[in-house]
DNA sequence: CAGTGGTCTAGACCACACT
DNA sequence: GTGTGGTCTAGACCACTGC
């Protein structure tokens, strides 16, 4: 027999596994019963999840119990919902998403309208990590990481230089060759090759000079103000699985933020 | 008697509004009315609106239906509910939403940490909108527009060099000595002095340079890097009623965005 | 056609805030 | 206690997709 809990609501109801302490209202436990689903690989990237009936009847729950975890889901983009078809695991692979975490945009014209960026891999190898490289991944210093560097060049003009620091355990294989060879974003390489997926990330901005040989690589002048984009990604449950440090040129492209 | 309009359910149920063309559910339509009356100005920023029996009454339809369409305006952070309290009209005012439009942050420590920022308003006067100021406000060239300029400093060190524009017509009055006395958020005094809420923002972010005087303002050598901040702002009906060009200093503090 | 998500309703009870 | 928003349920019908 299932376990009974409280639902916050006039009655007890019965739940397919047992959730001994947790109180919160049944629709958050749905949804952390689906998301661990996610988690562990239950349902994969561009698959479909079973329908509202069927996990209501999973869960011993009604449909809008359901629908209302799946809401939520929706909305931290988790979840993709196409009426009709069904309830997707939301994927990087997918068109629409493709700018949801490149906020560099030409001054003149949409996003992705100037085709999509040739990229340059100029370098991926295996290192450890300093101490603000383990921090940020938490790591411990001295653990095994992947660092790559690659530009992004937009009709021809250098644009973008990244250094990408992984963990190299979960990436364990990843080479520049498969890093340049791959058609489409990088997050959906991660997810199909690495089994990782993106969720979230945070972006800490700055306006610094190009040095270091910033300057070459993106053929600008010696000082020259670049903007400063140091990102850490997240997969499921918080964890950083990525930090990239990004200079970009601003001087035809800009960052664009909507503040809501 | 109400028109009847098709609702996209099994029914037609009547209306308080008669409202000929648009179809959509009825929750958006409610929805609608609800964000007229924001407009209207039948409820200020801060008051609350009617329960949501009453709002069920009004519009003759369930109290579901009201109560998705005002989950949305909450999320679009229009309104915000209070269990056991009522739902309110949102406001600047309120200490939670303080930095919901200034993600520049201190390295260290928490945004807000190190105290309200001392405002130092070096200008503040009537002029006529330049082509690109008319362009971006949705005015004529030539219109009449306020322009102020402004300090912001943190610890007594200036890290904000803020040029601000705003339509002339909507914003009767403002002179610097109250832009410069005012206690709070400078979208606080927009609310409550000209009846002008800004509900969302775009901003475009560059890396320039210190010139023309801005290097003395924030007190850095010609030629730093500064952290460009285009802000256009938008009231209701997405009308927008300010740009303001910021310059930040990113040497102690970081433009924090967080991509989900 | 059947199956999916989307909308709408009605009623019950819970958690919270004020009086 | 009364009134507010918050949760949960059950059932009906609509809109879209694909067989």
């Amino acid at each position: 027999m299932a376990d009974k809990i409280s639902t916050g609501a006039g009655s007890t109801v019965a739940v397919a596994a047992p959730l001994a302490a947790a109180f919160s209202p049944l629709y958050q436990q749905i949804k952390s019963l689906i998301l661990n689903s996610l988690c562990a690989g239950e349902w994969k990237p561009g698959e479909t999840i079973p329908s509202e009936m069927e996990l209501a009847a999973r869960f011993r729950v009604s449909q809008g119990t359901v629908r209302k975890a799946i809401d939520e889901l929706a909305t931290e983009n988790l979840l993709v919902r196409r009426q009709g078809k069904g309830t997707f695991v939301a994927t990087h692979a997918e068109q629409q998403v493709q700018f949801r975490f490149l906020k560099l945009v030409p001054d003149n014209g949409l996003p992705g309208s100037e085709g999509p960026a040739q990229r340059n891999v100029i370098d991926c190898r295996r290192t450890r990590a300093s101490a603000d490289i383990a921090r940020a991944l938490a790591l411990r210093t001295g653990d095994p990481v992947l660092q790559a560097r690659r530009v992004l060049s937009f009709a021809g003009t250098p644009i973008i230089l990244e250094d990408i620091w992984l963990p190299a355990i979960p990436f364990k294989g990843l080479t520049a060759e498969r890093l340049a060879n791959y058609q489409g974003p990088m997050y959906a390489l991660f997810e199909t090759e690495f089994n990782v997926r993106m969720v979230r990330a945070e972006e800490k901005i700055r306006a610094e000079p190009a040095l270091e040989g910033r300057e070459k690589l993106l053929k600008v002048g010696r000082g020259t103000p670049l903007l400063s984009v140091e990102r850490i990604a997240y997969t499921y449950q918080d964890e950083p699985m990525e930090l990239r440090r990004g200079y970009y040129r601003t001087d035809t492209h800009h960052y664009l933020n909507v503040l809501s």
